[in-house]
DNA sequence: TGTATTAGTGTATTATGTACACAGTACGAG
DNA sequence: CTCGTACTGTGTACATAATACACTAATACA
């Protein structure tokens, strides 16, 4: 708490102040309206965790050398979550791992739930590049969503937390850069380009869910086949059930054609949400006059 | 433990039994061509979890009666989720709740995971009736939809939890099954149907992330104004940062009309993904004779 | 040079899940 | 009718984990 209550009211709060100021422009892209409110105390939990976040902790001259930086410790705790889950990130797990006590972590990140914020934009990465040539917003929206789904499987762990709950870290701000970037070329208006991204990145957020479930269960040592055989069973619960007709018929008729995978179905959808969009591009423009 | 065996290696495993019988057609839902094994070992947690939330637990006429019922123990733990979060849910806090010792509550529910289980299911509650008069799959999906954001809206600590993951209690495939049966009127083949759901589903629960975390905050004594103040302050990080000029401009640019609120925004969105699917439906139509 | 500052250690506390042994109770087989 | 078995609830004990606190040692600047 000592050491954390140094760096809260550190001089470098720039960024909040700053903030303040233009905190009714946002409620466009949160689209609430309740909140146009310009000096409304903020959340105190949330502001805290985004300076840890955000500020580069003064570096203090004095004292002996810290053996380690912090990223060193991020990848770490990324490791353990990688190759364990979740579950098995403990402060004695990264310490041990960094050849330290317990304690000694704290000096790097005051508590777990900032080393939890810091992993998790770390695991989030940068966005891939997606203004090659020959692109248009929906190409490039295709590329955005597959590479945050991959991203979401690659690390399921990423969202066994509370997601979209701020803090938002740098990477993760990048993600948004991107895709607002390859939907600016749609020449809606701000207000739908942060509507269309919020369409996207809710498909791909809630339909990457499946993969996740999966990725998450192989990471525990579960192969595919057990785990479709799990949930297959467990679906099947539905069979013969006089509450679940529909849904029983539909898991045992059979179609004809072959079953997709669980990335070409991702796809399929993707590709439908995508056609509801243009379609809303094509009819705003043909109505502000073509 | 030893309480646990009994109950799992019980008679009644008619459930799994069935279910193994039909893995393979769920590959379809699943939409996972790797798994088309019939006799695949199933994941040996999910299978416990499962048995655990399906089975009505033998009544077992001797001994003392329980002075509860499992669904005391569920309602408890619920209203502890809901009024204080999930991270206030602890075996202590629901005993202390039915004034019971805290070991008491095993007698109900094995461990805690299952015991969440439980409460996942009884949280997730039935969905609304659909096929009212004078509707059609579009105006059910958007009621579908829309039930379903209120539900995780109502009880945030949901969306805490892998969910996707099974085990999927009764209710949940009561939500599956509404949504099939609003579906199947389209005319799209089982795979089909499939996917609309899954794309419908996917959006729904992704897009409703921004509205859980402000419900999540206002559970935990944050009003919006703080919360989306907060948000606002995180995202405005943006600003002036050369990393992020197009998203820094997009919510800084005014916009004419008034801003959205979630709901509406969802909504909004959702017609969007709405007409991608229907767009589907009448070119599946075209396409097949007509 | 010495003092303020900081890195890392060691120990203690608290919260939590859960194993285990026991006490009391009530049904049903003898 | 009664006794043993199966079952509910209690009390205690323990392992794991987060983290407070006091301490040692190192090091740059006044």
């Amino acid at each position: 708490m000592a050491g954390q209550k140094k760096r809260d009211s550190g001089p470098d709060n720039r960024g909040s102040i700053k903030a303040a100021n233009s905190t009714q422009d946002f409620t466009k892209l949160l689209n609430h309206s309740d909140i146009m409110h310009a000096s409304v105390r903020i959340d105190a939990d949330l502001r805290r965790r985004s300076e840890l976040l955000w500020n580069d902790r003064s570096p203090g001259t004095r004292g002996p050398k810290p053996g380690l930086t912090p990223d060193d410790v991020v990848q770490a705790a990324m490791q353990i979550a990688d190759n364990e889950g979740l579950s098995a990130l403990t402060m004695q797990a990264v310490s041990a791992k960094l050849g330290l006590t317990t304690m000694a972590v704290y000096r790097y990140f005051p508590n777990k739930e900032t080393l939890i914020d810091a992993i998790v934009d770390a695991g989030t990465g940068l966005p891939p590049t997606l203004n090659e040539p020959g692109g248009n917003w929906r190409i490039q929206m295709t590329r955005w969503s597959q590479a945050k789904r991959a991203m979401l499987v690659a690390r399921p762990w990423l969202a066994e937390l509370p997601f979209v709950a701020a803090p938002h870290g740098p990477n993760w701000l990048s993600w948004m850069e991107a895709a607002v970037d390859a939907l600016s070329s749609t020449g809606l208006n701000s207000a739908d380009v942060g509507q269309m991204l919020s369409v996207v990145a809710g498909y791909t957020r809630g339909a990457s869910d499946t993969a996740i479930s999966l990725a998450r269960a192989q990471a525990r040592g579960t192969s595919a086949e057990e785990w479709a055989a799990g949930v297959g069973a467990d679906l099947g619960r539905a069979i013969g059930d006089p509450r679940f007709p529909k849904f029983a018929a539909l898991i045992t008729t059979p179609s004809g054609e072959p079953p997709r995978t669980l990335e070409e179905s991702f796809d399929f959808g993707l590709q439908r949400v995508l056609d509801g969009i243009e379609l809303f591009i094509n009819s705003t423009k043909a109505r502000s006059g073509e």
